[in-house]
DNA sequence: TTATAATTTTAGACTATTCTAAATTCCTGT
DNA sequence: ACAGGAATTTAGAATAGTCTAAAATTATAA
């Protein structure tokens, strides 16, 4: 207990635990593009974490890092964090959904266990963030969930809408225009192999909207069997 | 605008501010010990934010510092923040007046301007924080305050306790039990010259309680000019 | 007025985080 | 099997913030 984490190395961990959830191994160019830090800042950075008292990544050199079950805690604690502060910002302040996640990314590092405790209390200790992310529970357990990408549904098939990544504002305002947050119904009406559209139609709503790899890879869906 | 004012120089402005209630200049000493750090780094702070490109402080060898207008911004600005986290913390999160300080003192270097703006509003604008100081407004004025200290009053006179000191936990719940809280109003009942014990009577209780100098000089009021 | 004490400043060093440029290693396509 | 090219690591350096120990300055008080 009370190991003294720095807002740059919870950073590092929590970019690392998002990235994990595409790769086995996280590659040191993928995490320099993700922090917009130089390669060289990052192996530097991992060998650090790799070499901590108790280690935060397994680091093989050249193949890139994992997270210790020691880094998945701290990770876990910073997102917990960082969706319930997003959810209170929306609930008590009157955020809109795309602009809760930079203020969240600061304010994740500074609040006391007490803080997220009353802030959990006040919201009802919800189990999904504002954009449909789960979030993590007090004893850091991440609920799974049974989800696949937009990007992979194809005509006929039905979904809900899970959750949207959240770090571009302008993207979130798009998505809420068009309808397309998280619970919202569809069906997929056509598929482009060639460049990738999805043409699909959300549940009480006339028209369609085509949709290309720029929404569908950034879109969690949960597949429903059956249409309702 | 947009100067890039690190957390610590912010503390060391908002240190600044507060001692210069005191002295006119304050001395290297008098911030090292209150903001826990070696007298030789408060030297070369103070001499680094005495060269940025707008002076951020007025610098005399061995003399001490007073902060330029621009330090006194950014002081004000800190102090805003810090004391509208406060109420919000008491009011939204139902923090206990002795544990909004520690959360505070890191919250006010990471929210935004937005941040600011929702929390005063969902408080109602308001003048005067948890522990009775004045909060700047949002141009950053100071409302000026009519107090003195509670050391020096004597008896036969009135008052009202205007604002306490608000970094001691311990103190603060000390404070609470003895009713000792903004708004609580008293007369002094005897002084005794030696200890400069101070022995008074709030309005509506009986009992007596005598105060020592750790307790006075920590306890702002506004004499009255007639008891009510 | 002068020695001693207190305060402040300087010198030198350390950690955390980042960078650029150079070296190394890995991968891929012929 | 091997030559480029891509990715990664190393080397060297910068900045912010801190420290201790030594030097310099100012204050005090006999
Ligand atoms: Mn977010
Ligand atoms: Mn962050
Ligand atoms: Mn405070
Ligand atoms: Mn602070």
């Amino acid at each position: 207990m009370g190991r003294l984490i720095s807002d740059t190395v919870e950073d590092y961990l929590k970019m690392i635990f998002d990235l994990s959830a595409e790769t086995d191994r996280v590659s040191t160019g993928m995490i320099a593009d993700a922090l917009n830090v130089s390669p060289a800042s990052v192996t530097d950075m991992i060998q650090r974490l790799a070499t901590e008292d108790p280690p935060l990544l397994d680091y093989i050199k050249h193949q890139g890092v994992a997270l210790t079950d020691e880094g998945i805690k701290i990770a876990l604690e910073i997102i917990r964090h960082h969706r319930l502060i997003e959810l209170f910002l929306h609930e008590v302040l009157g955020y809109s959904w795309d602009q809760v996640h930079a203020e969240a990314d600061r304010l994740e590092h500074v609040i006391s266990e007490d803080f997220e405790e009353r802030v959990a209390a006040v919201l009802g200790d919800p189990l999904r963030g504002l954009h449909g992310k789960p979030i993590p529970t007090a004893s850091l357990e991440m609920p799974d969930q049974n989800t696949s990408y937009l990007l992979d549904m194809r005509p006929e098939q039905h979904g809900v809408i899970h959750s949207v990544n959240d770090d571009d504002p302008d993207f979130l305002r798009y998505l809420e225009a068009q309808g397309l947050v998280p619970g919202a119904k569809f069906s997929i009406v056509d598929f482009s192999p060639y460049d990738n559209n999805l043409r699909l139609r959300l549940s009480g709503q006339d028209q369609e909207i085509v949709l290309g790899m720029g929404v569908t890879t950034q879109v969690q869906v949960e597949v429903l069997d059956f249409e309702s």
